[in-house]
DNA sequence: TTGCTGACCGACG
DNA sequence: CCGTCGGCCAGCA
């Protein structure tokens, strides 16, 4: 075992916050984009997953800006009541229609790669 | 302990 | 175009 990578810390957990954390305001990203980040593309679930379990505990995960592959708001129905997912978004100045975001391309957030760097 | 589920994604028919 | 299946990892009965 020699240091075995001990606690669940620095899991998918712990990168998933991190990520998502670093997620700008007004931007938006996907499940899929940050399990590929973390270098495990096909674990895309645990991505959404991670946002449930945070929910119970401590909602700074701004877990609205996370979305599906298609830029749908798949997981509104986990904020406590459909709509404010997407009212987080409007807020900041994303366009929603028929719970898909505008502009989604444009508004997608890279993890990693505009994380100082401004376009 | 096994087995199922889950806010996804991509492939196949 | 739509339905179905597999995969990935972690939590829970």
């Amino acid at each position: 075992m020699a240091g075995r990578v001990r606690m669940h810390s620095g899991s998918f957990f712990e990168n998933v916050f991190d990520v998502v954390r670093l997620i700008p305001h007004g931007r938006v990203t996907s499940y899929g984009a940050i399990a590929e980040y973390l270098g495990s593309r096909g674990s895309a679930r645990m991505v959404g997953w991670a946002m449930n379990a945070p929910h119970t505990q401590v909602t700074d995960i701004p877990a609205h800006r996370v979305v599906n592959r298609n830029g749908l708001l798949t997981g509104k129905h986990h904020f406590g009541s459909p709509g404010i997912m997407q009212q987080l978004l409007e807020s900041e100045g994303i366009n929603i229609e028929n719970d898909k975001i505008l502009d989604f391309e444009t508004l997608f957030w890279e993890p990693g790669k505009e994380l100082s760097i401004d376009k």
